[in-house]
DNA sequence: AATTTTCATTGAAACGTTTCAATGAAATGT
DNA sequence: ACATTTCATTGAAACGTTTCAATGAAAATT
């Protein structure tokens, strides 16, 4: 691979020259450029980032650190992120990682969003520095070099209790997911709140651990219907995917959704609208939470233009699967 | 930022001794190693990847680029190829780009897979070497260096147009996806050429253009349904999305799906079986792709490990949206 | 006891850039 | 014609690692 010092020798010039040359210098003569870029094409001189951020110290690149890939949840979220990575001139590099995190470590990246519940608060803590800001998407830090950017879960609960209640429901199973999840858990402690401020009471017999995906969803409420003699008139479900999976077991057992049970989900993920019976759920902007991610870590990197207080917006659609009147979407 | 030479001097040893205790050099006493690393954790030392990797001329990162992040089509994908960049002991980070490719051209990753329009065959043409071998999954390229994993789309239009001639269908249009997609074009082309092969003919006219999203599929769909005065008996779709959309349009119009008009897609996102009516198309294994352009790319990486021969699965699968007689799913 | 071998440690060069300070030539001002 | 300023170019140090070759002490062999 050929290299600066070798433009430089090519060209005839020096090797700062050339540096000069490939940044755009303006002391630069029009003559000495032309022959500086004419050696470069010749020999297909490629910068090296890698001596270049040694040198700077920076890199100019943010990283997005996600558990992984699956489910249909990340693509907006990584579209708002990218978006404004973009705007501010920087790269976005997104990696997945389970228990080495050396691209986190290894000061590949300005600063990074973490939704990653592999990594440690405590590592985060210790990472997190003036000249490293970190986002964190999945957890409650106290940290001055770390923000948060966290879903209004809590509010989207209150939204779907309140319509549950107004239905006439009074015993309200939940399906939580792994407890591993933050916006799980904190959708179940919005579900509980909700409805202790409603004075509705909350057996734990009715909370069902699944894992996010819609074939557990499926099997623990096979498992719970077989088990429990009555059920609650409704379900509330920490996602989308459960929720359809729960529908299906109900269905499967000859009971009628939403006359029998109700249920509603969280996400707003595409298939909600389609689902049959098509499923309440509470819309999530997640391109909103991508932009608003990547703005408080510029925020932090960069020190200036104040990133305004914004909550990502949420909304209750209610859609057949919760609705015992009328049909509507 | 506390660096080797940093922590060698608080454990009153060389930077050398303090690099082979990092890297684990079984030379070295337990007594001194024990010393560094206190040392280490004391000052929170963080290696510095890019010296290390400017030093090694190394990174054991592998790229992956796309072109954006939207599209219920990556995650799998990604998912393939992350699974087997973990087990070849790299890391992948995933980058968007349209118009720099910044981490593609300053030798941040050892290799790439590349799944990017913006970026042209030339570049890629001149990035490729003996070091830095790149797999494509959008184009056909004739270069040593460059292996190609491409998804047998002929090979499932064909299936396709099998099966609506079977259902007795003998003008049947065609839903384009934008030029720029490799995959979207060879799919048109393996349309036109089983169409050949069956002795139809097919009329330009009959070709819609729409970019691969929902709307632009009913947008254009409307559009023809109002400019022509007869229609073929069936549309093959490009991709599920566009054909969801045009499915729309006749239905808006007030004809039936597939009684007046069948229609296929191309994919099996998770929505094609959910929609009404669920629609026929070809399942694509997005996961198995990923995993065999990793191998492909690890192949020429290390030399080692022939990779099999293996095409992608891809399998028609009829559903409501192009069979008249029975229902089924 | 003298020689060789093994072993832990170290100094220093190298990787490919950037950028400060120095150089000297040309242009400007007197 | 001389002093000054401006300008294009350059040498060299630095960024944080790795790793070769060298060092000298301790252990093993004679």
């Amino acid at each position: 691979m050929a290299t600066l010092k070798d433009v430089a020798k090519k060209a005839g010039v020096s090797v700062a020259t050339t540096s000069y040359v490939m940044n755009g210098s303006k002391l630069i003569t029009e003559e000495t450029k032309e022959k500086v870029l004419a050696a470069a094409k010749e020999l297909g001189y490629r910068p090296n980032g890698n001596a270049k951020n040694l040198k700077k110290n920076k890199t100019h690149i943010i990283g997005f650190f996600l558990s992984g890939f699956t489910g249909p949840f990340f693509n907006e979220l990584l579209e708002g992120i990218q978006v404004t990575v973009i705007k501010n001139g920087y790269e976005m590099v997104v990696c997945a990682s389970d228990d080495k995190h050396r691209l986190l470590l290894e000061q590949y990246v300005d600063g990074a969003i973490i939704l990653n519940y592999h990594i440690a608060d405590e590592l985060l803590d210790s990472l997190a520095s003036e000249k490293f800001p970190l986002v964190v998407l999945d957890r409650d830090l106290e940290n001055p070099h770390i923000s948060q950017v966290l879903l209004p879960n809590k509010h989207g609960m209150k939204q779907v209790v309140d319509h549950l209640v107004e239905e006439g429901h009074q015993r309200i199973g939940f399906i939580a997911g792994s407890e591993e999840s933050f916006d799980g858990e904190s959708r179940l402690e919005g579900f509980k709140e909700s409805l202790a401020t409603r004075g509705l009471s909350f057996d734990k017999k009715d909370l069902l651990r699944a894992d996010f995906t819609e074939i557990s969803g499926l099997l623990c409420m096979k498992e719970y219907l077989d088990k429990e003699a009555d059920y609650p008139t409704a379900f509330v479900s920490a996602n989308d995917e459960m929720a359809m999976g729960a529908i299906k077991a109900v269905q499967q057992k000859g009971m009628k959704v939403p006359e029998d049970i109700a249920f509603t989900g969280f996400d707003d993920i595409d298939l909600s609208r389609y689902f049959h019976p098509s499923l309440s759920t509470v819309c999530v902007q997640k391109k909103q939470w991508g932009r608003i991610a990547a703005e408080t870590l510029f925020h932090m990197l960069e020190k200036k233009h104040a990133v305004a207080e914004e909550e990502i917006t949420i909304e209750f659609i209610p859609r057949e699967s919760s609705l015992k009147g009328v049909m509507r979407d």
